[in-house]
RNA sequence: UGGGGCGUCGCCAAGCGGUAAGGCACGGGGUUUUGAUCCCCGCAUGCGUAGGUUCGAAUCCUGCCGCCCCAGCCA
């Protein structure tokens, strides 16, 4: 670590390693992995997962590679392995040279899997699907041994070399670990290493008939690569044994240790890649980086900063304990990022026009704003103001209940960095809707400030008519109605929440925010939230598009209620 | 008694036998040309539960309760 220290707090990881190094073992070396599955896009689980492995890595100075984890070509896909270094390299983390693939290891596994079946401890199994888990017995009952079991070392060579020639058909036969049938693991009751699958393989082709299976693939690439500490989620905690007696009973280079940590739930959305493509094939969402989507593509679209993602896997912790996380942490997390880092601007997302009556009809002047209030290094700009101006429509209320202070019938108001106005009438249409409000202003109040003292206790936002830009905003809501999807009536499906995408088309922007240049800024359209200018309909369709990432905290609304 | 895990504030989480950190949320107050930010203050005599060991237990032991995972030729 060479820049500030952050008091990162704890964990039973951390410790673990803490424990190895004063032990000296592994040399004191620390190498861990990041083993995505190249069959979907990688979500926020997915980053929590990416910022322990790289992490621990660079603060003990070692190293994390990044290694796909390819050994089921019926799933996988190139472009997931595309989509995957992309947010492995947007999330700031660097993977070195080397980009490994279990696929690499496929020759080496052939002959490891042949010294297993020389020493005894492997076997073809020629049982069928259903035979073999009929054998493998339940969760309270012990298997029984295959017939094949014990075919004879030559035979099992001989078998295993026609099975990766090809001469046999999906499923006809598979390589076996032989173990213990009667083990209460169900993991360790023979587990299969080996299956035939006739299909092409994203990297290595044809040249393959059988694929390894994961739990013979990964302690083995583990080993391999050096890795000293072998991080996953508990799931596959049951596997510990399987992992350990396959590079106990192998002649392997060296023996990393596995330790599972809790995956990421968070409230609100789901977290699996099986889910998540569900949404997307089905089109309940509009791609795997649609910007209500827990994906990385999806985060990065909406405007979340690489930053945010990492503080908040930092917050979160690592433990062994099942958790769900509600989304104020994450919401937290970028607020705090973005208040010092977004450059302020005016936007109307829900407009209503007030002419300034006795504002000369022709005049245009320009007022000068802060780009942060805080931050005086950001600057300043200059916004043109003139007679009608856009404000939000619930910035005005006939009716205002105690403690209101913007815009109501003979009160005063501030319009940010520009006058102070009094509200004298509203127009409304037949249907009682207020279409045009009536204002009078203080010519000396320019810039916002009185000239008597007398306190103006509002202050709104606005944009002026002559000058705005039109665009659409798309505000974004939780992804789900109910805090765990998984856990409500019906399916997940059933509980989408149909209020998470809603977009205004008519909103009105000061000219600054249409500006080509300024295409890349998070921004804070101030009281309202933070906004990033949507890429891929911006780009497509030149229509000026900006996706809302969060709002600001709003204790007012709460505090109505 | 199938096996493997986990139970500390509403949500996370430190703590590893010496008398309950921190964050988010929440409540109260102050500053403020964003009802934002920022700044104060408050927020577990209590660590699933019942016993036991000990001068002393969230930490050690035993029982009980609750939750999660495992019977893919997926990872």
């Amino acid at each position: 670590m060479s820049t500030e220290e952050k008091n990162t707090p704890s964990n039973f990881i951390r410790n673990i390693i803490d424990n190895d190094l004063a032990e000296n073992k592994n040399n004191s070396n620390v190498v861990t992995r990041f083993p995505p599955e190249p069959n979907g896009f990688l979500h926020i689980g997915h980053a929590k997962s990416i910022c322990l492995n790289f992490g621990l890595a660079q603060e003990y100075s070692g190293k994390c590679n990044l290694r796909f984890d390819d050994t089921n070509p019926e799933k996988e896909d190139d472009i997931y392995v595309k989509s995957i270094k992309e947010d492995v390299k947007w999330l700031g983390f660097d993977w070195g040279d080397t980009e490994y693939h279990a696929s690499d290891y496929f020759e080496k596994l052939y002959l490891f899997a042949i010294e297993l079946i020389k020493s005894g401890n492997a076997y073809v199994c020629s049982l069928q699907g259903d035979q073999i888990r009929e054998y493998r017995g339940t969760l309270k009952e012990p298997g029984k041994n295959s017939p094949y079991r014990d075919r004879s070392i030559e035979e099992n060579l001989d078998l295993f070399e026609k099975m990766r020639k090809g001469e046999f058909k999906d499923g006809e036969h598979v390589l076996r670990a032989k173990i213990d049938m009667s083990s209460p693991n169900i993991n360790m009751r023979d587990p299969i290493i080996y299956r035939i699958r006739n299909v092409e393989h994203q990297r290595t082709g044809n040249e393959w008939s059988i694929y390894p299976m994961y739990d013979f693939t990964h302690c083995l690439s583990d080993s391999i690569e050096g890795i000293t500490h072998s991080i996953c989620t508990l799931e596959f905690e049951d596997h510990r044994p399987l992992y350990d007696w396959v590079l106990d009973t192998l002649n392997t280079p060296c023996h990393p240790q596995q330790i599972e940590f809790a995956r990421l739930n968070l409230e609100y959305t789901v977290m699996s890649k099986r889910k998540l493509l569900e949404l997307v094939d089905s089109d309940k969402v509009n791609g795997w980086d649609d910007p209500r989507m827990p994906t990385i593509s999806g985060m990065r679209r909406r405007g979340y900063t690489p930053a945010a993602i990492k503080e908040f896997c930092e917050r979160i912790g690592v433990t062994k304990k099942d958790s769900s996380i509600e989304m104020g942490v994450l919401e937290s997390c970028i607020r705090e990022d973005l208040d010092s880092a977004a450059p302020r601007a005016m936007a109307v997302l829900d407009p209503v026009k007030i002419t300034i009556e006795n504002y000369p009809e022709d005049k245009e002047e320009l007022v000068i704003a802060k780009n942060h209030p805080n931050d005086p290094e950001m600057g300043t700009r200059e916004i043109p103001f003139c007679r009608e101006v856009y404000i939000e429509r619930d910035d005005f209320m006939e009716e205002p209940p105690k403690k209101y202070k913007r815009l109501t019938i003979g009160q005063e108001v501030r319009l940010r960095y520009a006058y102070i106005i009094k509200c004298e009438n509203v127009i409304k249409d037949e249907n009682g809707n207020i279409t045009e409000i009536i204002c009078s202003y203080d010519p000396e109040t320019k810039g916002g400030k009185t000239q008597d003292g007398r306190k103006i206790k509002g202050t709104i936002h606005w944009v002026s008519s002559r000058h705005a830009e039109n665009a659409e905003i798309r505000l974004y809501d939780r992804l789900f109605s109910i805090a765990n999807p998984d856990k409500g009536e019906g399916g997940y499906i059933d509980n989408l929440n149909s209020e998470s995408l809603n977009i205004l088309k008519n909103c009105k922007l000061e000219p600054m925010l249409a500006e080509s240049e300024n295409r890349d800024i998070r921004y804070q359209f101030e009281r309202i939230g933070y906004f990033y200018r949507d890429k891929i309909s911006s780009e497509e369709s030149g229509n000026l598009t900006y996706n809302r990432i969060v709002t600001l905290r709003d204790s007012w609304t709460k505090a109505k209620k």
